[in-house]
RNA sequence: GGCCCCAUCGUCUAGAGGCCUAGGACACCACCCUCUCAAGGUGGAGACACGGGUUCGAAUCCCGUUGGGGCUGCCA
């Protein structure tokens, strides 16, 4: 193991977001890439606002996306007494002042304070721009200055990996370092923010950024790992899908962008779907099933598994998210299929109810294999003088109620003889009403 | 306002002075494949913010302008 030591310092007053997720695979993939030891340090120091839902959800969310910790999680709000030793000792020195019960720092009047980012580059900043700050509260508890630089410290944490949105507080946190004796510099690395479609940094009032709805949405953690790794830095190669392996290999800190990234939904939708077709088929059928089992919009002792196996492999190449597995599927387990009336009106033009006819005398004495189906529903194309195409959409439309789905005869053909000719009939007899109305 | 950071197609990025007529991916458009839809294939449209330098030569280096963002809390 090397000397390489970070730390990813949530703090629990809310969820873990996708900003938050990117700059904690971030500390992962440099440590796992140098060897060294990736941290976990629940910074609670606000315990008005810290909530422990939020301390355990932000653990299995990690634990969700593969990012396993080495040490920790080390809690802020149990390690008061090495904050109040360093608030004694500034304040001794005169380096801090009470005032009302809380402590205050006050920045040197004159010289400038200077780090290296690795993304950035060197960092200067006059100490004379510094205002005073506040570095335990008078409730007595420590604030981010504080307990930051001590934990810092205390921890050997080598390399400060975290957003652009701490980038000014460094100075300040650096300051009481040094005002506590301590003269080495962890290296920095500011990653760029996450942003909105607004381009202002990712919160709460963008909407889907809490990291665990994604996994509630259908995504798979691998392809949501990899899209965040893709938010900032890129394999020399230019690959787009990689191996979490080869990220890892790869990985330097060096070849971070500088310029703030947006979170774009529709290439997570296609990099999850890459993923969800990579999946072996009885794995997507494994994810799948609590799609298939919870809530679904089919009377749930309708659900056959055996059935949805045979429809599986034809499902997993048509979806971008788990969560479109149900819909895929749902008219092999409803009693009646549910009729999208667009669809209906666009697929249900003359001659369709010749062709329904026609399609109904040939599947009551045809062999009952997809092969089969197509070969007859082809003949009964070529009888009207239509292209296949055009003849299975009424056909579609009256036994799945959509125009669009898996293979057709594929799902005639899980589906049975006899209920594909009930919904044929019923759906005639449906054109038959309209006919005569 | 002050301090700091940033600036290549709509988006994510490649590009570390000549390899750039600026490459890839997502999204978009067209065509092909095709039982629908996907997937796949081919092609297309689409960017170096602007102005000065430095240099034989700049997307790449420097300065300025403009634009965007972050911070400015007894939040982190």
């Amino acid at each position: 193991m090397s000397d390489v030591r970070v730390r990813f310092a949530p703090s629990p007053t809310g969820f873990l977001h996708v900003g938050g997720a990117r700059t904690a695979l971030f500390n992962w993939l440099f440590a796992r890439h140098a060897g060294g030891t990736f941290i976990l340090r629940i910074e609670d120091t606000d315990i008005e606002r810290t909530r422990e839902e939020w301390v355990t959800g932000i653990q299995s969310t990690l634990r969700w996306l593969g990012l396993d910790w080495d040490e920790g999680p080390f809690r802020q709000s149990e390690r008061a007494h090495l904050y109040a030793e360093a608030a004694d000792k500034l304040v001794a020195s005169g380096h801090a002042y009470r005032e009302g019960g809380a402590v205050r720092f006050r920045p040197p009047a004159e010289g400038a304070t200077t780090f290296t980012d690795v993304i950035r580059g060197d960092i200067t900043v006059d100490n004379s721009t510094l205002e005073e700050f506040v570095i335990v509260r008078s409730t007595g508890h420590p604030t981010f200055y504080l307990a930051n630089a001590v934990d810092d410290v205390d921890m050997g944490i080598t390399h400060v990996i975290r957003g652009e949105d701490l980038l000014p507080s460094t100075a300040r946190v650096l300051l009481v370092r040094e005002a506590l004796g301590t003269t080495e510099q962890p290296v920095f690395a500011h990653l760029p923010l996450l942003v909105g479609q607004d381009r202002q940094k990712l919160s709460k009032r963008h909407g889907d950024v809490a990291l665990e709805d994604y996994r509630d949405k259908g995504y798979l953690a691998e392809a949501l790992r990899n899209y965040l790794a893709l938010l900032g830095w890129a394999p020399r190669d230019g690959r787009e899908i990689v191996p979490i392996d080869d990220v890892v290999a790869e990985f330097r800190l060096e070849d971070v962008t500088k310029a703030a990234a947006f979170f774009d939904h529709q290439k997570l939708d296609h990099i999850n779907g890459e993923y969800i077709r990579a999946l072996p088929v009885a794995t997507f059928v494994r994810e799948s099933l609590p799609w298939l089992e919870t809530d679904p919009p089919w009377p749930p002792e309708n659900f056959d598994a055996d059935v949805f196996d045979r429809m599986a492999p034809l499902v997993q190449e048509r979806v971008k998210t788990l969560a479109e597995v149900p819909a895929m599927v749902d008219f092999l387990f409803l009693d009646e299929p549910v009729i999208d009336e667009k669809a209906w009106n666009k697929a249900m033009k003359p001659p369709a109810a010749d062709v329904l006819d026609d399609a109904v005398a040939a599947y009551e004495t045809t062999e009952w294999t997809s092969e089969a189906l197509h070969g007859v529903t082809l003949a009964v194309a070529v009888g009207h003088g239509l292209k296949l195409a055009k003849a299975q959409a009424p056909i579609r439309v009256a036994v799945t109620g959509r125009t669009v789905g898996p293979p057709l005869f594929e799902s005639l053909a899980v589906l049975g003889r006899q209920r594909v000719l009930d919904r044929l009939q019923a759906a005639r007899a449906r054109l038959a009403e309209q006919a005569a109305e």
